[in-house]
RNA sequence: GACCCAUUAGCUCAGUCGGUAGAGCACUUGACUUUUAAUCAAGGAGUCCGGCGUUCGAGUCGCCGAUGGGUCACCA
C-alpha cells in the first residue's frame, strides 16, 4: 500500500483480500482536524472509508473520501515497499508479513485451497466417502518411515503419529465401505529438504473390486481434471519445463524403464554374480548384499527416476519393497503396483492391495527381520491388521498422492515450504 | 552429516588496500488540492550475528561457534 500526500489533498491505496482501490482525500471534505489525522496514518494501519466512487484524470477508479475511520493501528513498520520481504527465513516464520507484502504468495495459497477443493469434488462426485481415521496410532504402519513418538498419560503408553493412512482405510473396505478416501496430515520423523516437511498432506483412496489398472486410469483423470478446474489448462510450467498433463500418460514397467535408460535387462539377470556385475557395469558400487528386486529398484532410483519429466507411470515393483501390494500371478518377484513420476518426483503410489492374510503375515515377518537388523524404517508387525484381513477383504485398488508435491507442480513452487503456510522451523533464541 | 555462500538501520542492500558507519524505502518535521514507487528540503535512526585472536587500529584478516540458504548424502 502507498500513500501520496500533497498538501491539502492526498491519494492512497487501501487493500483487502479482494484487491486494492485508490482513495482520494481532501481537506475541505474531511475538515482540518480529520485531515491531519489522515496524514498521521501509517502504511500498515487498517481503516474504513466512506465516500462516492469516481474516476480520476488518469482514469483510475477511486473513492472520494467523506469519512475515514481508523479501525486498527499498526505499531510495527511493514517491510520495505518495493523490495518487499526477501529473507526466506523471515517469510516462513512471519507468514502474516509475507502474505501482506507479497501478493504472489497469497495467490499460491488460494490455488492450494482450490486444488484441495477440486480433489474432494472429483471424488465426492464419483461416490467416494470421505472419512477421518486416527492420527495417534499404536503401531505406525502403512509406509516405510520413522515415526514421531508421543505419550498418552492416562493409558501410560507411547503412541505414534501416523506415517500413512493406509491400514485404517483398508479396515473400512473390510467393513463394507467400497469407496473411501481421506485427505490428511502425515508425520514422518526424517530429514527436511526442499521436497520434505516433517508434516505433510496426503490423500489416500481405496476402491473395492478395482485393481491397479483402474486406479491408474483414475489417477490420470483426476490430476488432469484438477489442473483443468484450477488452472484452466493441462499444460503446466514448472521451473522452465512444460509439463503436459493430458491423458493418456506413458506407462512402462520398472524392468522396461531400466532397460530403456541403462540397457540392463533384468529379465536376463538371475544369479547374485549377475547382479553384482550388472551394478558394477553401470557404475553403482553397493557392497550390501542386494536381492534381485532391491537391485532393480536401486538401478531405477539411481539412473532412471531423474529422467522421468513428463507424467509417467512405472509399474510392477519388486515384492521386497512393496510389503502391502499383491504379488503378480505371472511373476511372484513383482507386484501389481505403480508409482507416478512427474519432473523426476514421485507424486503417487498405488497398488492392487494385498488381501491374503497369510501372505501379509509373511511380508510383515520379512519386514521385522529388516527392523531387527537395524532398518528403522521397516514396517512393524501389525497383528490387529492381519486379524482384520482374516475377516476377508475384497480385491481392492488403493492410491496415495502427495498433495503438497502436486500443489508444488501446479503452482511452480521450488520448495515445499512455499506451499505450506507454516512450515516446520527450528526455534530461534 | 559434508561442502559452498550469506548475516551491516524496521526493510532491501552498498562498504575500495585494514584508517571517523553509508544509500534508498520506512519514520519525524516543513512545502505542495489529481497522485501512481508522487516530488522537494531537513532530521533521528546501528551489539556491523557472537566470542577469541592478529594489529597502533578490524565491518574488512585468522580461528571457533550460532542462524539461515544452496548443493550433495540420507530418506518414500
Amino acid at each position: 500500500m502507498t500513500k501520496r500526500v500533497m498538501g491539502r489533498a492526498s491519494f492512497a491505496h487501501i487493500l483487502d483480500s479482494l484487491g486494492q482501490i485508490q482513495i482520494y482525500v481532501q481537506v475541505n471534505q474531511l475538515g482540518k482536524e480529520e485531515y491531519e489525522d489522515f496524514k498521521s496514518l501509517d502504511i500498515g494501519d487498517i481503516v474504513g472509508v466512506r465516500g462516492n466512487v469516481f474516476r480520476t484524470k488518469k482514469g483510475e477508479i477511486s473513492i472520494k473520501t467523506e469519512e475515514i475511520t481508523l479501525l486498527a493501528k499498526s505499531l510495527r513498520p511493514l517491510p520495505e515497499k518495493w523490495h518487499g520481504l526477501r529473507d526466506t527465513d523471515l517469510r516462513y516464520r512471519q507468514r502474516h508479513l509475507d502474505l501482506i507484502v507479497n501478493p504472489e504468495v497469497r495467490e499460491t495459497f488460494v490455488i492450494r485451497s482450490k486444488v484441495i477443493q477440486a480433489i474432494r469434488r472429483y471424488l465426492d462426485e464419483r461416490g467416494f466417502l470421505e472419512v477421518d481415521t486416527p492420527i495417534l496410532h499404536n503401531t505406525a504402519g502403512g509406509a516405510s518411515a520413522r515415526p514421531f513418538i508421543t505419550h498418552h498419560n492416562t493409558l501410560d503408553i507411547d503412541m505414534y503419529m501416523r506415517i500413512a493412512l493406509e491400514l485404517h482405510l483398508k479396515r473400512l473396505i473390510i467393513g463394507g465401505f467400497d469407496k473411501v478416501y481421506e485427505m490428511g496430515r502425515i508425520f514422518r520423523n526424517e530429514g527436511m529438504s526442499v521436497k520434505h516437511n516433517p508434516e505433510f498432506t496426503m490423500i489416500e483412496l481405496y476402491q473395492a473390486y478395482a485393481d491397479y489398472n483402474d486406479i491408474m486410469d483414475l489417477t490420470e483423470d483426476m490430476i488432469y481434471t484438477v489442473a483443468m478446474d484450477v488452472l484452466g489448462s493441462a499444460e503446466v510450467q514448472y521451473e522452465g519445463q512444460t509439463i503436459d498433463l493430458t491423458p493418456a500418460w506413458k506407462r512402462m514397467t520398472m524392468i522396461e524403464a531400466v532397460k530403456e535408460h541403462t540397457g540392463l535387462d533384468f529379465n536376463q539377470i538371475d544369479s547374485n554374480e549377475d547382479i553384482v556385475k550388472a551394478l558394477k557395469g553401470i557404475g553403482i558400487e553397493d557392497h550390501k548384499t542386494v536381492t534381485w528386486g532391491e537391485a532393480l529398484n536401486l538401478v531405477f532410483e539411481e539412473r532412471v527416476e531423474e529422467k522421468l519429466i513428463q507424467p509417467t507411470f512405472i509399474t510392477e515393483y519388486p515384492v521386497e519393497i512393496s510389503p502391502l501390494a499383491k504379488k503378480m500371478a505371472t511373476d511372484p518377484r513383482l507386484t501389481y503396483r505403480f508409482e507416478l513420476f512427474i519432473v523426476s518426483r514421485e507424486l503417487a503410489n498405488a497398488f492392487s492391495e494385498l488381501n491374503d492374510p497369510i501372505d501379509q503375515r509373511e511380508r510383515f515377518i520379512a519386514q521385522s527381520r529388516k527392523r531387527t537388523a537395524g532398518d528403522e524404517e521397516a514396517h512393524m508387525m501389525d497383528e490387529d491388521f492381519i486379524n482384520a484381513l482374516e475377516i476377508g477383504m475384497p480385491p481392492t485398488g488403493g492410491l496415495g498422492i502427495g498433495v503438497d508435491r502436486l500443489i508444488m507442480l501446479l503452482t511452480n513452487s521450488h520448495s515445499i515450504r512455499d506451499i505450506i503456510l507454516f512450515p516446520t522451523m527450528k526455534p530461534r533464541d
